[in-house]
DNA sequence: GTCCAGGGAATCA
DNA sequence: TGATTCCATGGA
């Protein structure tokens, strides 16, 4: 199925923005102007020109109809929210944030699936993007369900109940390292828990609620409550990256292990406020790109 | 061979 | 509380 949008802003929605910023793992650039991913249940392309996006999507699931794809899109790609306003609001703080935004101008953070994003950074701890991106393949592979797109073989990220099914050492053969421990017990954990009850709390709760699971400390916590259709846009995820430009912008100290996240975290509350975590990314992009 | 990656847990002071 | 150390893996 099809579904076209048309951006007001064209500089508030680019392809390569959004999906080499460094929040989602699944989306690869298929040409110029054209990306693939794995959502839900769907394989979707997407191309732009100007301002007319094209979403094209194949399932294997049903009773999926054009309405629901067109909702699932738009909840997923943010599609009701303005950016040009969080822009001009962000780009008053200072030239270093202005930079970046003129960067990383169409970011936009998307409400991936909470299951998916949990286990998705618990794998990203002491790692590096193109390995996080091999290691997820390769578990959707062995426990998602097929999509046949185009004559490829496309798989869907697993449910909780799939993913049960992975011994230990079924998931270090999959290239997890230390980290096999860390889902194995987070997934049985997530078995008794109803995440999708957690939109409904406060940021803070469902922080401690995070760090209850195996491999989730402050930071990983942090980048699911910002990434993850909880959507919480004023957490700010101190990684290396970030506490390496925060440190060179605002503070400049000679030894950066001198420099404590809560000096950071003050730092980025005073600047960037309720938008502390999309200005995090914009930050998080330049320096990754640059 | 060494260093590093969108860190967390265990241990020890 | 705060600092060290260990944890797999693969690319540079």
């Amino acid at each position: 199925m099809t579904y076209k949008y048309e951006i007001k802003n064209q500089d508030s929605f680019k392809l390569k923005d959004i999906f080499d910023c460094g929040q989602c793992f699944r989306w690869n650039q298929m040409n110029d102007d054209t990306y693939q991913g794995v959502i839900f249940s769907y394989v979707v392309n997407v191309t732009q020109h100007n301002n007319n996006i094209t979403f094209k999507g194949v399932t294997n699931c049903k009773n999926e109809d054009q309405k629901s794809f067109k909702t699932m899109i738009k909840d997923y790609f943010d599609l009701d929210t303005n950016y040009e306003e969080y822009k001009n609001k962000l780009s008053q703080v200072d030239q270093n944030m202005k930079d970046a935004i003129s960067f990383g101008s169409g970011i936009r953070i998307l409400r991936q699936d909470l299951f998916e994003t949990i286990i998705s950074f618990i794998i990203s701890a002491n790692n590096n993007i193109p390995r996080i991106k091999k290691i997820i393949e390769r578990m959707c592979e062995a426990y998602g369900d097929e999509i046949n797109y185009d004559g490829k073989m496309y798989y869907t990220f697993p449910t909780i109940e799939k993913l049960s099914c992975a011994s230990e050492s079924d998931l270090r053969k999959l290239g997890m390292g230390f980290r096999d421990k860390y889902i194995f017990n987070t997934v049985k954990k997530l078995q008794q828990i109803e995440i999708n009850e957690f939109k409904n709390k406060s940021t803070e709760e469902i922080s401690q609620l995070l760090q209850t699971l195996d491999g989730i400390a402050e930071k990983v916590s942090n980048f699911i409550l910002l990434f993850s259709s909880l959507h919480r846009l004023d957490v700010f995820p101190i990684d290396v990256w970030v506490r390496r430009l925060m440190n060179g912008l605002y503070f400049h100290k000679e030894n950066e292990k001198d420099l404590k996240n809560k000096e950071i975290m003050k730092v980025a509350d005073d600047k960037f406020g309720k938008l502390k975590g999309l200005a995090q990314q914009y930050l998080f992009y330049q320096i990754r790109e640059q």
